[in-house]
RNA sequence: CGGGGUGUACCUCAGUGGUAGAGGGGUAGCUUUGGGAGCUACCAGUCGCGGGUUCGAAUCCCGCCACCCCGACCA
């Protein structure tokens, strides 16, 4: 009942399982581990969440881990859920980042309003398309407290009915264009290149934390450009960042490439992506960047005056990346004991365990831990002592695994008579003693090295689920035997591509910037002359 | 929207008509502490909701609701 909450509660009727017990008999606890099956994973501290292995099921090993690692928690609305202090750790650290680079670069940060006229999102015809299915509206604004059966409940006031109703943005492509339009009137206005952090709403079917919520964090980029090439220098410039970005800070190995046009963002001329591999060999769409062409100028009549005195609309690009990335992070790196988390966005990258058995062992080894910590905060890492009293050291290093703490520093007696400390690496459990002379470098280095390693790690993986495939059969074949990235060739039309789709519910993931030349393929499905290599996968 | 499931304590669940349970968890105390500590006591539930059948319903019947998983669609 974590989630159902209130709202359940509202009103209506009740009764016993009927659905249930219809299609009932099917192996009842045939799972018999914690949420596995089908039961309903409620609120828990993430304490006590038994992790299942990936070979077992891959993806309840992934719902397993995001609690465990007390990332988020299930909100008591549909398809939303909280993101505790860990997982939004893992969100600032990112943002920060990011929000860096996009600075370098010249763009701005700004924020529009959460909802949008109705009639905006109806300006651009493929936009509408593409959102209309997955809107949330706000129709009024007030309520009235109504007697109803006896009881006192809130019902929205009939006065307060909206003239025309708020769309809760999906993205922000029209609110922006409205105003871009109030502000761009000369080339001298040109570029303007802005960015914002915010939340999102998109009523999808199918919610997974992180990799799909109805609600979502991200930051969404808008630029507006005098000419086509600068436009599209802007979409590519924000893809190269968005690669650095991730295999730099997330340590996730990503491709880039171009979407078909059935992937294409709707509303744009072309679509960019970054895809990510995660470990099951499924892709992970990481970010995009849009050449939005013409096209919101031309709905929202954005133009400006050239050099020449004439008026032309506006070029454009938008881009963004999401809370996505936070379960790309955990689908990534994470082990059968929990979350694994590169030190670049750890909240916590470095805790410190200390050990004892009699108070004068607890006195040394205290002040020993104090010694190592301010050293290490010297150096300008974040640094927690767990001096828990309630708890044995192996209890702790159980917890903060789980947390995905990428350096346990573990002090004790020992570690007092020898002037230095243990180490335990999260990502491969190598142990080391460090004498603590040499901490402020040794530290660094070795989170340094652990980032490194985890993204040679799982470059590695990609590479060894990577291959090529001539026929569709071959394709089928070989992403059941071992799920991964096809490359294969495409001859450009929608109808092969939706083919594909259709026997081996994979997808074209991109074309790839580098590595598309048809090379001498033939089509999987038409057996024509490819006019590209293209990349085939299943994808979240 | 199709298919499959589940709703009982903070969590995971057991409970086929007769006093509401276990394990974990939390609190307190003592003993512990180099890989999930032990003992004692305590805390904790309108059994998802509304009806019905019955002397009696967590349990049987009817009607709902919510959530999870797998598909289709999307970041």
């Amino acid at each position: 009942m974590g989630q159902q909450g209130d709202a359940a509660k509202a009103k209506d009727t009740a009764a016993k399982d009927t659905a249930a017990k219809d299609t009932g008999g099917s192996k009842g606890g045939s799972k018999g581990r914690t949420g596995a099956g089908g039961k309903a994973p409620g609120k828990d501290t993430g304490k006590d969440t038994v992790i299942t292995p990936r070979a077992e099921d891959y993806s309840q090993w992934y719902l397993d881990v995001v609690r465990a690692g007390e990332l988020m928690d299930y909100a008591p609305v549909r398809g939303c859920m909280v993101i505790r202090p860990n997982g939004y750790g893992i969100w600032e650290a990112l943002q920060r980042d990011l929000d860096r680079r996009f600075r370098e670069t010249g763009h701005e940060n700004a924020y529009f309003p959460l909802l949008i006229p109705r009639s905006f999102l109806a300006k651009e015809a493929e936009h509408v398309e593409g959102f209309a299915k997955e809107c949330a509206i706000v129709t009024h604004h007030r309520l009235k407290t109504v007697e109803r059966d006896g009881k006192t409940t809130l019902e929205p006031d009939p006065a307060s009915r909206l003239e025309e109703e708020y769309i809760i943005r999906p993205t922000s492509e029209t609110m922006i264009w409205h105003m871009y339009g109030k502000w761009i009137d000369s080339w001298r206005d040109l570029p303007l290149l802005l960015n914002q952090w915010a939340n999102v709403m998109r009523w999808e079917m199918r919610t997974r934390p992180f990799l799909r919520t109805a609600e979502f964090l991200w930051q969404e980029g808008h630029t507006a450009h005098a000419t086509r090439d600068e436009a599209m220098q802007e979409t590519r410039l924000i893809l190269d960042i968005y690669r650095d970005f991730c295999e730099e800070i997330l340590a996730i190995p990503v491709v880039q490439g171009v979407k078909t046009e059935s992937e294409r963002f709707p509303g744009a001329d072309e679509t960019f992506c970054i895809e990510a591999m995660m470990q099951n060999g499924w892709a992970l769409q990481s970010g995009t960047s849009h050449f939005l062409g013409q096209n919101f100028a031309k709905a929202f009549d954005v133009t400006f005056q050239n050099k020449e005195g004439e008026r032309e609309h506006v070029w454009a690009s938008s881009w963004g990346v999401s809370t996505r990335l936070i379960g790309g992070v955990v689908m990534t790196h994470s082990d059968d004991n929990g979350l694994v988390l590169p030190p670049r966005v750890a909240p916590l990258p470095v805790v410190i365990v200390p050990i004892y058995r009699k108070a004068h062992e607890k006195e040394a080894v205290m002040v020993h831990a104090d010694k190592v910590a301010a050293v290490l905060k010297d150096v300008g890492l974040r640094v927690k002592i767990d001096d828990r009293e309630n708890m044995k050291p192996g209890a702790k290093y159980y917890e903060w695994e789980r947390r995905g703490v990428p350096l346990r520093i573990e002090v004790g007696p020992r570690d007092v008579k020898n002037d230095g400390v243990m180490s335990v690496r999260r990502d491969n459990r190598n142990k080391e003693p460090m004498p603590l002379a040499g901490l402020a470098e040794q530290v660094p280095a070795l989170l340094d090295c652990i980032q490194r390693d985890m993204l040679e790690r799982a470059r590695a993986a990609r590479e060894e689920r990577t291959g090529d495939v001539a026929t569709l059969d071959e394709l089928a074949e070989r992403l059941e035997a071992s799920p991964g990235w096809y490359r294969g060739g495409w001859d450009g039309t929608p109808e092969t591509e939706a083919k594909v789709k259709e026997v081996t519910n994979a997808t074209i993931r991109l074309i790839p910037l580098e590595g598309s030349e048809p090379d001498g393929r033939k089509d999987l499905v038409s057996g024509k002359d490819a006019k590209y290599t293209v990349v085939y996968a299943r994808a979240y």
